[in-house]
RNA sequence: GGGAGUUUAGCUCAGCUGGUUCAGAGCAUCUGCCCUACAAGCAGAGGGUCACUGGUUCGAAUCCAGUAACUCCCA
């Protein structure tokens, strides 16, 4: 038998992919049988597979492959998304490093620069997926910039508008005045900062009384345009209604009321800006405040800075405050320490900016998404991000779906003036022309007097319609691909995208199919390193998946990266899950060798072959009624884990041990055929979680064709759950010989005999009898009536177990062992007992619960009985 | 500031509608073994006031209230 000793999963692993892939076993398309689809979330076109896609993946493909082999027809779709912001800005600093300036290019230009890239790294990610053994369809790979995928997402905004859905207004974005442009939330760092606060008093209009204000930015008093405090501040009541000077400005602004304002921070009086601060924008909406920008894209004064125009923002603060203090308009200046954001690129420290973005109005919208989450019809697992998505959706935002950027979908909206509204949305310049010469009445309209909005659309906007437009569904919605897949089964993903993705998708199901576009979500965890910390590239935390699968095998780091991550919970990965992974691969792979290197015999078969088949099938069938019962539950690592203790410890350890001939001998033909078909069914389990191993086996044990890949998984049969008992029994008593062995320092080599004096006629269990002898070695066991002295003895429930080992038994330390054994006992039995004479516990508790207790009392007292006859014995 | 969640063995987690599946599993640890499938292994063992305090109950890891610590989301 030329089977290594060691499992190497490297060449097995290319080869079945490989083989699997000519077979097309992972292609799908419809027809008769039922379907099981899923579509993955689409990785960042350009990036790398790091350990949260393995372990999001590695649940996807476990997934799809128990489907393919209960007879669906599964489907997983692949593909990939254009990532805006992060694609964009690995173009722009990969052209900043050759020393070209992305306003230097025209969009064309630049957008050719960002296809090349996205040529150059696009589908890294998903070759690397096939190494871990995805069995996507990979005929259907998919793109969000793909030709028929922006088609669908156009048509989508362009309903949406239609429908009244989509408007244009302010919103405050992050502006890097240095990059000049805007960066999104993730990529502001905030810093502490050394600051001052600046007590500054305005005059009140037409008296001779002052109102004090505490800031941080004195030079934006210039685009003030109200005083704040807040109506339960008595302090102030007598301002109500009046409004004050701005100094330097000599601007009249109106003294408002609003909870908003902290009472006790500062002066409780607050300056109002709302084009230079985002609660002060909020504020601002609510009391239909003036907004004055003050500031030029570069973060230099504008117009409205009046004399200061044209100088910098930090350096207009430093000259408007020696200023404001000439006139006597600063009571004080106080060191303050505040949080300051930053850009993530240039490091400049951000501007609050307010400019026009496109909105989705998502209240009506999200009202369907809301109900079918809350009435279960789409099952978040775990259940408790119920509450999270719930109060999301109740207190939904309208969605800004306009980015400041080129790479990605390009608003088809096109301006013919200089309105808000002065603009039309349509597919094409040529229906846009149309649009506005009707919308101005003005037949003299060109394509040149058509300006498109140069703002793409936010990524999620066009992964949002991904379970539909992989199918065509939004182009073709009666397509025979659409309404065969759609809705989909299960969709795998991280918390983080609940709402970003996860909510999305789920409102344009119903929007776009009247349906849900799957039937359950399952949340996985973060993967984080030991520290807890969130594995990321760039805190340069997280192993290499390609090399962690060289190491321990694909089916080792799956196996690894499942054994420990419930649903919803983080995983704080370590190498050592892996090395776990790899130990069960080599564990199954020695399993095999000794199979396989029987020879065969035409002879009786033993005894205990015969019980521990039999035993072995309905363990078997236990732990399949326990995985499927996981499976329905989405409890995937126990499922595993299951799995893994059947065949480690039941197959291997007590099983093959059982049926092992000795030495030298061959194995009868009905053992090694029953052996052959519980290692079958072994691997037909496994096979979803470690696909390479389990069909290189499958091979192995028998000459076939078919591979394991497709093939039908068992379902689970009744079982004897007496038998499984009555074995935990007798495994017991093999477990005592052990240890009394290892007590006695006794090598496992040397043969034992075992004699058993039964005290409880209700436990002659005999059937396994031959297997205890084989796994303790005892060349006999015999059946006795009275005590056998001057032996090593132990109890089991009540029945007395002797082992005479031709030495002197040590008395003392028998008793001692016996003793303790009778408090412990006593004890016990003296607790149970109290339980039974309290009335309360009699008239209230169940029958089943009293007939329990009063069992536990019998036994405990036939076991003091034993022992304390014993005890005698011994004196 | 608003909301949600977590706390059980050294680590990661089970423990459903209170009661023999109630204190569990895997890993790690300790001890003894190279016994020809496997030292990436075999056999055995130790280890927890179920975060804390109070309450409900005949009975609480489990239900309720409060406290503490941690985590996440939104602002």
């Amino acid at each position: 038998m030329e089977i290594e000793a060691k499992y190497n999963p490297k060449s097995i692993e290319d080869k079945w992919f490989a083989h699997w892939m000519e077979k097309k076993y992972f292609h799908s398309q419809p027809d008769e049988r039922e379907p099981y689809t899923i579509v993955i979330p689409p990785p960042n076109v350009t990036g790398v597979l790091h350990m949260g896609h393995m372990l999001n993946n590695t649940i996807q493909d476990v997934l799809i492959r128990r489907a393919r082999m209960q007879g669906k027809n599964a489907c997983w779709v692949p593909g990939t998304d254009h990532a805006s912001i992060a694609t964009e800005a690995k173009v722009v600093a990969k052209l900043r490093a050759e020393g070209i300036n992305k306003t230097d290019l025209s969009r064309d230009e630049f957008l050719n620069h960002a296809w090349d890239w996205t040529h150059k790294h696009g589908g890294i990610i998903l070759e690397q997926l096939k190494k871990l053994g995805a069995s996507c369809d990979w005929d259907r790979t998919k793109f969000t910039m793909d030709d028929d995928m922006s088609e669908s997402v156009i048509q989508v905004f362009i309903d949406l508008y239609k429908k009244g859905k989509i408007y244009r207004g302010f919103r405050m974005v992050n502006w890097d005045p240095e990059a000049k442009t805007t960066v999104s939330d993730e990529e502001v760092i905030y810093k502490e900062k050394n600051g001052k606060l600046y007590f500054l008093r305005y005059q009140i209009e037409g008296e001779n009384e002052f109102v004090n204000i505490a800031t941080t930015r004195p030079e934006t008093i210039l685009g003030d345009t109200a005083i704040c405090y807040n109506p339960n501040d008595e302090r102030f009541k007598h301002l109500k209604g009046k409004r004050a000077i701005v100094p330097i400005a000599n601007r009249s602004i109106p003294i408002i009321e609003d909870e908003y304002v902290e009472m006790d921070f500062g002066t409780g009086c607050l300056k109002i800006t709302p084009a230079h601060d985002i609660n002060d924008k909020e504020i601002g909406e609510r009391h239909n405040l003036e907004v004055i920008d003050i500031f030029n894209d570069d973060a230099t004064l504008n117009e409205h800075g009046l004399q200061y125009q044209g100088l910098d923002r930090f350096k207009c603060r430093s000259v408007i405050v020696k200023d404001l203090e000439a006139l006597g308009s600063i009571i004080k200046i106080e060191d303050y320490q505040n949080k300051i954001g930053t850009s993530e690129r240039t490091g400049a420290i951000i501007e609050p900016k307010l400019s026009y973005q496109w909105f989705l109005s998502m209240k009506e919208l999200s009202e369907p998404a809301l109900k079918a989450v809350m009435d279960d019809t789409v099952k978040i697992i775990p259940a408790k991000f119920k509450n999270t998505y719930s109060h999301w959706m109740e207190n939904v935002r309208d969605w800004n779906i306009s980015r400041q950027l080129w790479w990605g979908h390009r608003i088809p909206a096109y301006f013919y003036g200089d309105g808000m509204n002065d603009f039309v949305v349509a597919k094409t310049q040529e229906g846009a022309l149309a649009l506005a010469k009707e919308k101005t009445s003005n037949a003299n309209l060109s394509c040149d007097d058509l300006r498109q909005e140069s703002d793409v659309l936010d990524t999620w906007f066009s992964s949002w319609l991904w379970p539909i437009s992989v199918f065509d569904g939004i182009r073709n919605p009666e397509n025979a691909e659409i309404k065969y897949y759609y809705p989909t089964n299960d969709l795998i993903t991280a918390p983080e995208i609940l709402f970003f993705w996860v909510a999305r998708m789920i409102i344009a199901g119903y929007e776009y199919m009247g349906e849900k576009p799957f039937s359950n979500v399952y949340l996985t965890g973060i993967v984080r390193d030991k520290q807890g910390r969130k594995m990321s590239k760039s805190l340069g935390n997280s192993p290499d998946p390609i090399d962690l699968m060289n190491e321990y095998g694909a089916d080792g780091v799956r196996m690894g990266m499942l054994l420990t991550s419930p649903a919803g919970n983080d995983l704080p990965f370590d190498v050592s899950i892996c090395e776990q992974g790899r130990n069960f691969s080599n564990k199954i792979w020695n399993a095999l060798r000794l199979v396989k290197g029987w020879e065969v015999e035409e002879k009786p078969q033993p005894q205990a072959s015969l019980v521990i088949i039999r035993w072995m099938e309905n363990k078997f069938n236990q732990t399949l009624k326990d995985i499927e019962h996981d499976f329905n539950q989405y409890r995937i690592s126990d499922a595993l884990m299951s799995i893994y203790k059947l065949i480690w410890n039941d197959f291997c350890s007590t099983y093959l041990e059982t049926v092992k001939p000795v030495f030298g001998e061959a194995i009868d033909s009905k053992t090694l055929t029953a052996t052959l078909n519980i290692f079958d069914n072994l691997m037909l389990i496994i096979h979803p979680f470690m696909p390479f191993i389990s069909e290189e086996i499958w091979h192995r044990l028998r000459q076939r064709d078919e591979d394991i890949i497709v093939s039908k998984l068992p379902e689970s049969m009744s079982f004897n759950a007496e038998m499984i008992k009555e074995f935990d029994y007798a495994f017991d008593v093999i477990t005592a010989v052990r240890n009394i062995r290892k007590q006695k320092n006794i090598p496992n080599k040397d043969v034992l005999e075992l004699f058993i004096k039964k005290n409880n006629l209700d436990l002659a269990l005999t059937t396994f009898d031959p297997v205890v002898e084989k796994l303790a070695n005892l060349n006999k066991i015999t059946y006795v009536t009275d005590e056998v002295a001057g032996a090593h003895s132990f109890i089991v429930n009540s029945t007395e177990f002797y082992i005479p080992l031709g030495e002197k038994i040590n008395v003392e330390d028998e008793l001692k062992k016996l003793e303790e054994e009778l408090t412990y006992t006593k004890g016990f039995m003296a607790a149970v007992n109290k339980k039974l004479s309290n009335e309360r516990f009699v008239n209230n508790a169940p029958e089943q619960v009293i007939t329990m207790e009063r069992k536990k009392f019998e036994d405990a007292e036939k076991k003091i009985e034993v022992i304390e006859k014993q005890i005698l014995a011994l004196k």
